[in-house]
RNA sequence: UCCUCGGUAGCUCAAUCUGGCAGAGCGGCCGGCUGUUAACCGGUUGGUUGCAGGUUCGAGUCCUGCCCGAGGAGCCA
C-alpha cells in the first residue's frame, strides 16, 4: 500500500503514488473527468480522476461521492499551477478510492447561509475552510502566548474554575450548587495569579472565563479564554514593556505561521506587520481630549451622542473604536479613574483620583484586548478599598495577607483570546473564533 | 433591560408597500460534457409562508398578541 500521507506535505512527493485519508469537500464532474476536492485537516488537495487511467468501479465509486463523503484515495502526486486547495499547486491523479462512507444530504454547501443555521450547525460549520483557517490562526495565538511566557520566565499555574465569591464584586457571575451551597465560576484567577507571585515570582493562568451579563454584541461571549500574566516587582511602565512584547510576538508568529490561513481570510496584513514595539500610550485624560476633538469634527450626530462622556466614567465600545482609528498600532490608554476601575488597583502618586491601570486597545476599531493595572501593595489602603467598594471583608482575608507577608509592587494584565484572534484573523464578530461558542442566546451545540 | 431590523422550499432569497393560482437560484435526483475553481447545459423533485387569533368573498401580504433570531447600547476581555 503506497504511504499515507498528510496533505500540508503534498509538495514534498512529487512523483510518488500516495494515499489521502479524508472527505471530499466538493466534486466537479465533467463526463470523463471528475475533480474530487478532498480535505483531511491539514489542507484541501484536488484529486483528479480520468475515466480512461481507472476501472469503470472505481470511476462510479468516484461518481457516487458526495459532499462530506469519508474517503481514502491513493495517486500519483503531480504539480500544477491551476490545481486549487491549501497549500494549493499540487493535485493527485487517482488510480484507486475507497469509499468508506457516502454521505447523506450534508445541509451547508459551499454558498452564503444565514447565520442561525451556521450557529445550528455548528458541529459541521467548522469543516468549513474559512472556520477551519479561522480556528488554526487560534491555536497558534494559544501556543504563542505559551511559548513567549514560559520563555521569558512566567510559570503556568492555573487557578479555580469553581470560586466562592465574585473576584472583583462587580460583574454578573453564574451560580452552581457547590454541595448546597452557592460557588461561582469564575471571572478571573488574577487575585489567586497574586498569590502564587509571591511563590513564583512571575506566573500565568491560562483557562475559560464566564460571565453571566446579558450582553448581545459581536465583542461577548459568556465563555470566553483569557490568559493572565502577574508579575511580582513590576510597575505600570514595566507592564506595558512586557504587553507590547508578548502582543507584538504573538502577531508576528501568526504572520510567520499561518500567512496562508490569513489569505484565505483575506486579510490585510500590512497593518499586522506594523505591530511592533514601541506601541503609543496616552493617558486617559488625553483620550479624552482626543474624543473631545473627535466630537467636534464629525457631523454625525448619533456618533455625537454615543461619544458623550465625563471625566470619571469608562470608556464604551463607540470611544474605543474612535480612539482606534486615530492609530496603526495598538495603543495603551493608561490613568483610568479610580472609580469606574476594580477596588485593587494601584493609585497613581499624588492623584488619587487616577488609578495605575492601562488597557491596550487594538486598532481598525477592534477595541480592548487587554485590561490590567499595577495592584496596592498597602494593606492598609487595601483595608480601605474594600471599605469603600462595600466588599466583605471576611471573603478577602487570605488576599489581604499577601500585604502583610513580604509585600512588593506587582502588576499583571488579562489578554481575551477570542478578540485577539478576532483582530488578527479580521473578523467582525468574536463567535468563529471559538470551536463551539457560548452566547446569551446560544448553548447548542 | 432598552432601541432597530428580520422570520416564505433543505439553503439563499423574491412576491409584502398597492390583498387575487406560492416563485427563482443553489442543493438532491436523471441525462450530457477531458481542466473544473460556489463549473456549465437540459430535465426533474421540493411548501404547516415562525405560532395563535382577527378583518375580508379571498391573507405570505392588513390588524392584535406571542415566540425565535440578528445588529447596536449598557457591562466587559
Amino acid at each position: 500500500m503506497p504511504k499515507i500521507i498528510r496533505i500540508q506535505d503534498i509538495a514534498q512527493h512529487v512523483g510518488e503514488e500516495v494515499t489521502l485519508q479524508g472527505w471530499l469537500y466538493h466534486r466537479t464532474d465533467k463526463g470523463k473527468l471528475q475533480f474530487l476536492r478532498v480535505r483531511d485537516g491539514t489542507g484541501y488537495a484536488q484529486c483528479v480522476v480520468f475515466k480512461k487511467d481507472v476501472s469503470p468501479e472505481v470511476f462510479e465509486a468516484a461518481r457516487s461521492l458526495t459532499q462530506e463523503s469519508s474517503l481514502i484515495v491513493t495517486g500519483t502526486v503531480r504539480q500544477d499551477a491551476r490545481a486549487p486547495g491549501l497549500p494549493g499547486g499540487h493535485e493527485l491523479s487517482v488510480t484507486g478510492l475507497q469509499v468508506l462512507q457516502v454521505a447523506q444530504d450534508y445541509p451547508i454547501q459551499p454558498k452564503e447561509h444565514g447565520v442561525e443555521f451556521l450557529m445550528d450547525h455548528r458541529h459541521l460549520w467548522i469543516r468549513s475552510q474559512r472556520q477551519w483557517a479561522v480556528l488554526r490562526v487560534r491555536a497558534t495565538v494559544i501556543r504563542a502566548i505559551r511559548d513567549w511566557l514560559d520563555d521569558h520566565g512566567f510559570v503556568n499555574l492555573d487557578t479555580p474554575i469553581l470560586t466562592p465569591a465574585a473576584c472583583e464584586g462587580t460583574t454578573t457571575l453564574f451560580e452552581t450548587d457547590y454541595f448546597g451551597t452557592p460557588a461561582y465560576l469564575a471571572q478571573s484567577g488574577q487575585l489567586y495569579n497574586e498569590a502564587n507571585i509571591y511563590a513564583f515570582g512571575r506566573v500565568y493562568c491560562f483557562g475559560p472565563t464566564f460571565r453571566a451579563e446579558k450582553s448581545k454584541t459581536r465583542r461577548h461571549l459568556t465563555e470566553f479564554w483569557m490568559v493572565e500574566p502577574e508579575a511580582a516587582f513590576c510597575d505600570l511602565d514595566q507592564l506595558m514593556e512586557i504587553e507590547e512584547q508578548f502582543v507584538s510576538y504573538i502577531v508576528q508568529t501568526c504572520l510567520r505561521e499561518r500567512a496562508q490561513e490569513l489569505a484565505l481570510l483575506g486579510r490585510d496584513t500590512g497593518h499586522l506587520e506594523k505591530v511592533v514595539p514601541p506601541f503609543p500610550r496616552i493617558s486617559y485624560d488625553e483620550a479624552l481630549e482626543m474624543l473631545g476633538e473627535i466630537r467636534e469634527q464629525t457631523d454625525d450626530e448619533e456618533l455625537k451622542g454615543l461619544l458623550e462622556i465625563e471625566w470619571g466614567e469608562d470608556f464604551g465600545s463607540p470611544h474605543e473604536t474612535e480612539l482606534t482609528k486615530r492609530f496603526e498600532k495598538p495603543v495603551f490608554v493608561y490613568g483610568y479613574p479610580t472609580r469606574a476601575k476594580a477596588f485593587y488597583m494601584e493609585p497613581w502618586p499624588g492623584r488619587p483620583e487616577v488609578s495605575k491601570s492601562v488597557d491596550l486597545l487594538a486598532p481598525e476599531g477592534y477595541g480592548e484586548i487587554i485590561g490590567g493595572s499595577e495592584r496596592i501593595s498597602d494593606p492598609d489602603l487595601l483595608l480601605e478599598r474594600l471599605r469603600e467598594w462595600g466588599l466583605p471583608r471576611e471573603a478577602f482575608e487570605w488576599y489581604i495577607d499577601l500585604r502583610r507577608y513580604g509585600s512588593v509592587p506587582h502588576s499583571g494584565f488579562g489578554l481575551g483570546i477570542e478578540r485577539t484572534v478576532t483582530w488578527i484573523c479580521g473578523l467582525d464578530h468574536l463567535r468563529e473564533t471559538i470551536p463551539f461558542p457560548r452566547m446569551l442566546k446560544r448553548v447548542y451545540p
